[in-house]
RNA sequence: UGGGGAAUAGUUCAACGGUAGAACAGCGGACUCUGACUCCGUUAAUCUAGGUUCGAAUCCUAGUUCCCCAGCCA
């Protein structure tokens, strides 16, 4: 087991070797509110890769303490897929919501001991009362009540005599601390909202703060890793862990959240992109979501090799989104069969080859693996090949076809086009070609070469399908979260209704994405009929040509 | 002007007082029945200023810049 260095594995070894833990147990705590996203599986690759690396165990808890947000749909797609990314979780699924009766208990525990108090203000006078970044806060005019009092009132929270809002309960700390989190916080609030768990048995709820680490400590997790915007509440979550009987103590440790060039990875933008219809769905293809991802064609393998180069320190950073490119080409190219398919399709004749005449040739399913075997293709008279793989006054490096110049059709033919038919727009309608014989099988026996070798289809056995070609949902490197609109980029999906594929892509699975030769990395599609096949491309294949300014 | 963090090639991450290194990106070349893959070469960095030390990216001091925090969200 290769094991990572950063930061948080130094710790993890270090507390191992020290003797602090006989055993290594972390957790990935979603909220179900949101699918996950490309960033959640760096926390997950994080957390249940430690807990291989070290031989301890990773916990899937959902972190359910806000009923007004959260959804069964949710919990269901975060289970599947954390799975898919390859992860198991064993017996070890839990809710925050299991530890609602003893985060209760607890909550007395802390206004027994003078520690938390029900506080009558408004949330607009509490937030006045808590001072600003700069100014200390002010103790609430009801800090001060007995301790009676304040459970009689918590139990009287807890059995729906008030309203949404009419009070809380906080802890009683400090108003004039530097940290905020540390102003009394709330710990629970009346919530009148149905749970997707507890259905109406609970109407007052903890907070992230109140929940979070008494949930580490009672499943005995030892190493508690979340992102750095907790990292000012780490003194709160100690302060918990010291004033409660907890069973375990576990530490909080922040590392820096992903971010990723051309995509923003915030749940609230995600979740803007599908309420507001500008994406067809959590999973469509151009979503940075695990589901996104899977239905695009990219392999649970590329997302771990990805996160694995990308590593984890505590520096904000932007990661340029051509790493992940690099991953899923990189997985992609020694795993996917090799096809032939014309996405948007020019007709060839070739002039000199029999009418009704057709013969079979071998083709390669992979260059570098002779097990994936070979597949029969059918050469005939008339053709598809790519309209950009023909120029009729092409520039200087421009290699593919033009007039008079010869090509190789790969697997077949050495041909020569010889004539451009245009239709009364002077538009290219068809291509006349010839081919030579002896190139059978894509060799001249006179040793002479050709400097392009290109993909074609056969016209009569040509299936049609629909591709979609998927473009970064943002213009901009850095799209600005708080107003995602004015950056989304129009062209972020291209349909091509009219690609000409190779046959044996007739029997194309879902999730076993192919490289269409010269093209790029594709998968077949949900929304494939069986009478039109739809396929999304993963991820284009390096292109240098066009790279140079070619296009 | 409060509290908490972070600064190393264009980008992401190493170097844990002892030769600043890798990956991605870029550039150049080789190979090629995918202008792919692969291979070779190459450009390129310690936030600033002092100090400690035989020796500092690393330790100390002062400063600069960036990020997070004022939800009854997580």
């Amino acid at each position: 087991m290769e094991t990572g260095r950063d930061f948080i594995r130094d710790i993890v070894r270090a507390d191992l070797e020290a003797g602090r833990h006989k055993n290594v147990v972390t957790r990935f705590p979603p909220e179900p509110n949101g699918y996950l996203h490309i960033g959640h599986a760096k926390s997950i690759c994080l957390n249940f890769g430690i807990a291989q690396e070290f031989g301890g165990h990773c916990h899937l808890r959902f972190d359910d303490t806000n009923p007004t947000k959260e959804e069964q749909e949710y919990i269901d797609a975060i289970e599947r897929d954390v799975r898919w990314l390859g992860f198991d979780w064993g017996p070890h699924l839990y809710y925050a919501s299991d530890y609602f009766e003893r985060l209760y208990e607890w909550a007395e525990h802390l206004i027994k001991a003078g520690k938390a108090y029900i506080d009558d203000q408004s949330p607009e006078e509490m937030r006045a009362a808590r001072g600003t970044l700069t100014a200390p806060g002010t103790n609430s005019p009801f800090r001060d009540r007995s301790v009676g009092e304040n459970l009689d009132l918590f139990r009287r929270m807890r059995a729906g005599e008030f309203p949404n809002g009419a009070r809380v309960l906080r802890a009683r700390i400090d108003m004039t601390s530097g940290n905020i989190n540390l102003r009394d916080p709330v710990l629970y609030r009346i919530l009148h909202a149905s749970h997707p768990r507890t259905g109406t048995q609970w109407c007052i709820y903890p907070s992230y703060d109140f929940a979070h680490g008494q949930s580490d400590a009672i499943e005995g997790i030892t190493h508690s890793i979340c992102t750095l915007e907790f990292e000012d509440h780490r003194p709160l979550y100690d302060w918990f862990i010291e004033n409660l009987p907890v069973p375990s103590r576990p530490r909080q440790y922040e590392f820096a959240r992903l971010n990723l060039t051309y995509t923003v990875l915030s749940k609230r933008v995600l979740t803007g992109l599908v309420r507001g219809g500008h994406v067809s769905g959590w999973d469509d293809p151009r979503m940075p979501t695990i589901a996104g991802l899977r239905r695009r064609g990219v392999p649970a393998e590329a997302i771990r090799d990805f996160v694995r180069r990308i590593g984890v320190a505590k520096a904000n950073s932007i990661v340029d989104a051509n790493m992940f490119d690099f991953s899923v080409r990189e997985v992609l190219n020694r795993t996917a069969e090799r096809r032939m398919a014309v996405l948007r399709p020019l007709r060839v004749v070739i002039e000199n080859y029999p009418e009704g005449q057709f013969e079979e040739l071998e083709a390669a399913n992979h260059p570098d693996d002779v097990n994936a075997g070979t597949r029969k293709i059918r050469f005939g008279r008339e053709l598809f090949v790519e309209r950009d793989d023909f120029m009729e006054n092409p520039p200087k490096k421009f290699f593919r076809l033009s007039p008079g110049n010869e090509v190789r059709l790969r697997y077949a033919y050495f041909v020569t086009c010889r004539d451009v038919v245009k239709n009364a727009a002077g538009d290219i309608v068809e291509l006349r070609c010839t081919y030579d014989p002896a190139t059978r099988g894509g060799n001249a026996p006179d040793g002479r070469k050709v400097k392009a070798t290109m993909h074609w289809v056969s016209a009569v056995d040509a299936i049609t399908a629909e591709v979609r070609l998927y473009n970064p949902l943002f213009r901009r490197p850095d799209p600005d979260a708080s107003q995602f609109q004015d950056d989304l980029n129009p062209d972020s999906l291209e349909v091509l209704p009219d690609a000409k594929l190779e046959p044996a892509l007739r029997g194309a699975e879902p999730e076993r994405p192919v490289q269409f030769e010269r093209q790029g990395y594709f998968v077949r599609d949900r929304d494939s009929t069986p009478e039109r096949p739809v396929f999304n491309r993963t991820v284009g294949l390096r292109d240098s040509y066009a790279k140079a300014g070619n296009d």
